[in-house]
Parts: C-alpha cells; sequence; structure tokens
DNA sequence: CCGGACCTCAACCGCTGGTCGAGGGTTGAG
DNA sequence: CTCAACCCTCGACCAGCGGTTGAGGTCCGG
C-alpha cells in the first residue's frame, strides 16, 4: 500500500506513519479488523507533511496546525526570511542534501495489483508498455511502474499522452547506461550514488529552464 | 552588555549565547583576559539567528549553513511552502504538485559568487558553459547554477566530464518545451506543476531502469 | 493450519538545544 | 588589599522530539 510514499521519501517507515497517526496527523479509515486504510487523500497530506518536514524543517507541532488550519479552508501562513546581518570573513561549511536511498526491499507488482495501486485502466497501462514506459520484468512490476503510470495519468489530463514521453524513457536509458559505464555493471552504493546525482541534475536544469515565475 | 538582546528575546541567557558561540554561529572577540566582547554585527548576527530560529524553526545546523551562505555573498536559499494537499475526503483526484517550491525570490549571482558558491575552477564553469550546461542570463546566474556546477563537479571526479553530459542538457530543453508547449508560453503555477510531474516521471524511469540492489 | 503481514502498547534510543555547577580568574569600588 | 560582582571553562546533566524495537496477539490467503 505504502511503499509508494517510500519511493519518494526514502526514509518512510511503517512505524514512522503510525507515530504521525499517533501524533493526530493522519486518521486513515480502518477495516473491521482494524487494519489501517488510506486514501488518495490521506496519502496526499502524507506527503504534504513529509515534504514541509524535509524541505521546511517544521517540527510536527506546527505542521498539525497548519493542516488544521488547511482542513478549516485556510492557507498555512508562511513566515518569510528577516533582513540578513552584514557579513563577516569566515569559515566555510558545506551544505549536504541526498535522497535516493535505496528502498531495501524491492515492490514486486502483479498487473492487476499495479492496475489498481496506480489506478489506471487497462488500455492506458498497455499504451505506456507499448512506449516502453513501463516494462514487466518476468510478469511483474516494480515499484516505480506506480509513480510512472500516476504520473502519465496525471500527464494525461493535460493532453500529453504516453507517446509524447518516449523521449523520457530513451533519455532515461542513456542515463542509466552512462552510469553503468562508469561503475561497471554492478557495483552497489555507487550506482544509487551516481543515479542520485544525476538525477539532481536533470532537475536542477529543467528548473534553471523554466520561465520565471 | 547583552541584556539588549533579552528585551527582544525573553528566553536569551548567556549560557544560550555560549552555547551558540560552541556551536559556532557567533565568534565574538576577546579581550586580553579572555572576556567576549560583542560587536554591533555579532549582535545583529546573534538577532538573526534568534528570530530565523522562533519564526521559522530552522534547526541550527541550516542556520548556520544560511550563515555561511550569508557570508559568502549570497542571500539565504527560503524554501517556499509548497502546494497544501486538497484536504477532503474525495474521488480520485490527485493535483499533487510538491518538491518544486520555488524559491520565493530568485537568486542572482555574479559569476564570482557562483565559483565560490559551487566551489569550482574557472575553467570548469567555462567549460560547463561552452556545453550549455550552465546559461547566464545577462551577467547574472540563477540559483539553480550553483546546483548544477556541484553536482557537475562531484560527476566529475567519477570521471564523467561536463562533453558527456550534453545529454542532460538537450533532454531539459525538450522537456520544458513540452511543458510550454502544453500551457502556452505563460500559465504560472500550471508550469510548476507539470515540471514537478515530469522530473518524477523521469525519476521514476531512471530508477525503474537501474540494476536491482 | 501455517506463515507472513498487520495490530497495540510500552520501553527504549539518539540527537538537539540547551542548563547547571564546580572551580577559578578579573575588575573596580571602598 | 579586600570583597562583591562578574566573567571564564569544562564536564555532567537534562527534557523533549522524533521516532525504533520488541513482545504478544490478531487476521487472512493459500
Amino acid at each position: 500500500m505504502l511503499q509508494l510514499l517510500q519511493d519518494e521519501f526514502a526514509d518512510v517507515t511503517i512505524s514512522k506513519i503510525r507515530f504521525l497517526e499517533a501524533e493526530g496527523l493522519v486518521t486513515p479509515a480502518r477495516t473491521a479488523s482494524g487494519y489501517r486504510k488510506f486514501s488518495a487523500a490521506d496519502v496526499e497530506r502524507l506527503r504534504y507533511v513529509l515534504t514541509v518536514q524535509r524541505d521546511q524543517y517544521l517540527p510536527l507541532k506546527v505542521i498539525k496546525e497548519h493542516l488544521g488550519a488547511i482542513d478549516r479552508g485556510l492557507r498555512p501562513a508562511a513566515a518569510g526570511p528577516p533582513v540578513a546581518p552584514s557579513s563577516l570573513p569566515q569559515t566555510p561549511g558545506q551544505p549536504v542534501a541526498e535522497d535516493f536511498g535505496a528502498s531495501g526491499t524491492e515492490l514486486r507488482l502483479t498487473r492487476t495489483e499495479l492496475l489498481a495501486a496506480a489506478d489506471v485502466q487497462p488500455e492506458f497501462l498497455r499504451e505506456l508498455e507499448t512506449h516502453g514506459l513501463v516494462v514487466a520484468n518476468g510478469n511483474h512490476y516494480g515499484g516505480d511502474a506506480i509513480v510512472v503510470a500516476q504520473v502519465a495519468a496525471e500527464l494525461a489530463a493535460y493532453g500529453i499522452e504516453p507517446r509524447h514521453l518516449r523521449a523520457f524513457r530513451t533519455a532515461a536509458d542513456r542515463e542509466v547506461g552512462l552510469i553503468e559505464q562508469v561503475t561497471g555493471p554492478r557495483r552497489t552504493g555507487q550506482t544509487e550514488e551516481l543515479a542520485a546525482l544525476t538525477v539532481r541534475l536533470h532537475t536542477a536544469l529543467v528548473r534553471a529552464r523554466l520561465p520565471q515565475a
């Protein structure tokens, strides 16, 4: 169910989610037998929590207040940074940022599970497959296929169809090819590290080229 | 000496200030006998620290990085708040747009600032520019250029040089082209949302194609 | 009827952001 | 010269946050 968050936020765990529930940040429905059942809205809520926690360092207490405000229809108040102090001669300090943690156990989904998880029509999936965006490995799919299918579906709502996305596939293929070329076929650890770097590069390049808001 | 901070921030104490010094956030001068001597700049620096700590909940580690950035002549990168989750028990709609928080005020760096921020040699930057990975806008660069340069430098350590990265540039160009094609040249908001989607797609595709750990 | 995934609840943990106090030097008024 | 009032350092200690771990039990598909 929730490995889809895991592949957007490397360090989310079941216990973390349960903890967040205990803190009152999400309130998933329950089955008759007590199992948690997360709706799309719950997942989105968690995505929000994890994002602001990671990117804005907000304490959960504050995030909770914001969520409360949002639920009541308000927008969370965002405090702007104050004026900077005048500078001084100083020593260095390097920022670090990673985020490509391999999810421990790779998900294996049947076609049916994938369709359900991504909430797409079978024809749509077939289309994705004919364009090479999703590929089965034997008769199962990896967790990333969910993300691909979901995102492709959202893009389709904007009129961007799978066939328009072929370039993404070839770009990704080339990217991985490049990585494997330097690491050799099987240097674990390094591969992920390089992938994190190239993905970061890609993202920065896209942002840089976007028309300024 | 420093009760003047105390009447702006009720809970500042001597021990707190000493603690902040131990953490490297301020470095007051000392008298011959070892007493701290705070300059006006030190006080301002402390004011900044206390303010962002109180109002933006930033951890000291991050504040320290920001101060470092300020010292190097940059403005602190303020992560804008992401889009709120569409709160409500609802049908599958997932208009997600996260993680692409446009930095509220776009950074403008001179060439020198960029070199310092990314910690790269001038020749390396020139190389990036000849391959179109970093482009100046007039005589300044955007914040993404820092990321591009840093990442490219890290990749160079693996033997991947700027000229190997041209494909990334063209991929990014095409990606942005696609986005602009559907949003029209100037539909703000949507552009960022779509960019977030395509970047997510890209990431998922790369992961999916990575050899399994 | 078994194995694996899920549940709860309480105990535990590491890190952050400090506080406290012992032991000792400095300074200035008287 | 003395004394009170500060200042210093350094190590021990602490509370709260954000989870993790594990014991003990339930649920369920094959």
